[in-house]
DNA sequence: CTGTTAGCGCGTTCAG
DNA sequence: CTGAACGCGCTAACAG
């Protein structure tokens, strides 16, 4: 194994001082144009690559990333994390990735590895399990951290979602205009803050509609599809609705299966539109209109944010651009 | 800020030396099982966690691998990024993730700046334009790598793939029993060994089933979408196929739009089989049959390859789980 | 079983 | 504009 080569290397061979070719490695502003040319040339030729460890145990960077979700094999976030990581490329940083699974354990774990310095900031999008609000309060003073699409509430925390509220607005509408009396919501994010809004957008729209108000259907957090199942029978056998809210994708398949085993005929006794972020889904389920999120440019936007914070510019958050959900019907999509 | 908590606070509070502090967090056999307990009990108490760079830097061990994949948000290689984090966490390992999007130069950059330690191993599945040999015979012999899915034929280097062989042998045996007499195949990897493997497979089947040899449409490594669709429009203008197999997925659509254009009636006049990872992408178009790769499992396996390599374990690649595509036909799939 | 010593490679003083 | 010296926090080697 030959010796790897380093600042040292580099100074001896050009008859100069580490810390000067320390100093022309990060382009400081104190070496002349000649000294520098003459460091970067021998670095390129002899392949010299700066050791990320001593660099960040001296000068407390990583340039490094870490982004916290429930599952990669999701076409949301699978989306976010590619817009993630091509603005982090644009700044020359890595990302990390960390899979929840839902388990706030696991997410607790994560976030404490982390602060140890070995990311310059959090991007996160919380278990919908949550309730840990005091750690992440606590997380929040330790290391920037930047909430997306599902976040909790907490002041002066950076959150980057969607217009929540307004697309479970329009989406109840929607149903309401197509002629469903009894709409019910089927809520899988109670304790988040974004399941706050669509919850908030449906009532309001129910209410405008001159619709009777409902409780939202609360389903176990946790994963058992028994459990899911079941909470979906009961509040349709209870409530006979005629529209359906659902504000995950995971409730849908279930609500199907429901209806076939009460003989419920799906797009013409029962109207479903829930928030999903599989493009095809509608294809799929011909009963099926989508709320769709734009989980790529979530992935940009709440990047982009992290970067000013890092780079301890004043965020502006009205300054990002808006995100919009759209709403796809199934009557519009065509092939592919 | 106050001051972090390190070896030395540790070591200061409990009157001992900052080594047998030191040892006592790696477990080590040499400390005794009640001095361990006493340091991992303040340890947790004061929350220390031990600081990465510093760890790394002495013991060029960095608990992080790297995987290097030509896009995110696909379902194949996320399913495969899931196995991959699921086994790196039972090695307390962290990920990073790089995309190339089809581009070499990045892959080549990304490899480059991995070499200077900033991880313990690399796994790959390589972008399709590839051709640079040379750079991965050097990368291997620098810091363990492991490919999979998409490798390239390099002696000694340690890869995880399917039975591309096979499972085109199969696809191509299927189309010859379903009727089809004239079946072309796509390539859309043809400088991957990969590509290579399905290519073999197709052209052993037509010959075992006594059909025409036919040379396979190479299309174009890059993305541009009208290159693709004319490569196709003319292979079916030419040959007049009435199957197709497809070794990416990228040529499904077109081949669609080309067919349409053309008048030919798809389930009827052509037959398409097609390498997919999308599993639902045989409800979406009902002329298409898939075969499936196992992307979970794929990424646990090769996974597992790394850590066994890291952990410096003769590597039995026979005694590692066989992974298998699976044939999806039009018929057989139901309802999610 | 525990402690002492000596760096890992880099960036940041501060002095020239 | 350049260089000498120090230490970030940790672990490997060696002594006791």
């Amino acid at each position: 194994m030959k010796r790897n080569v380093t600042v040292k290397t580099l100074a001896e061979q050009l008859n100069i001082s580490i810390a000067t070719v320390s100093k022309a490695l990060s382009d400081s502003h104190e070496i002349s144009a000649e000294t520098k040319q003459r460091v970067l040339d021998l670095a390129r030729t002899l392949n010299y690559e700066r050791n990320p460890a001593a660099s960040n145990l001296r000068s407390h960077r990583t340039s490094t990333i870490a982004v916290i979700i429930p599952d990669v094999a999701n076409n949301f976030f699978s989306l976010a994390i590619k817009g993630i990581e091509e603005i982090a490329r644009t700044h020359n940083h890595h990302v990390l990735i960390y899979q929840t699974h839902e388990d706030s354990a696991a997410e607790i774990a994560f976030t404490n590895s982390l602060i140890s310095g070995r990311v310059d900031g959090i991007l996160i999008s919380v278990t919908r399990s949550a309730g840990n609000l005091a750690h992440f309060q606590s997380l929040i003073r330790q290391i920037p951290v930047v909430f997306f699409d599902r976040s909790i509430e907490i002041p002066d925390a950076f959150s980057i979602t969607t217009d929540d509220y307004e697309s479970a607005y329009q989406a109840t509408r929607h149903l309401a205009e197509k002629g469903c009396r009894k709409i019910i919501f089927l809520q899988g994010l109670d304790r988040l803050a974004t399941g706050q809004r669509r919850l908030r957008g449906y009532l309001d729209a129910l209410n405008d509609s001159g619709l009777e108000q409902l409780q939202p259907v609360a389903l176990a957090a946790n994963t058992d599809p028994q459990l899911i199942r079941d909470g979906i029978r009961q509040a349709i056998i209870g409530e006979k609705p005629d529209g359906v809210l659902s504000s995950i994708e995971e409730f849908v398949v279930p609500c199907y299966y429901v209806c076939r085993e009460l003989g419920i005929d799906m797009p013409g006794a029962l109207k479903l539109v829930s928030f999903s972020n599989l493009p095809t889904a509608p294809l799929l389920h011909p009963a099926l209109s989508t709320i769709t999120q734009p989980a790529f440019e979530m992935g940009r936007v709440a990047a982009s944010c992290l970067f000013q914070i890092l780079h301890k510019r004043e965020v502006d958050l009205l300054s990002l651009p808006g995100l919009h959900s759209q709403l796809i019907e199934r009557e519009s999509s065509a092939l592919v």
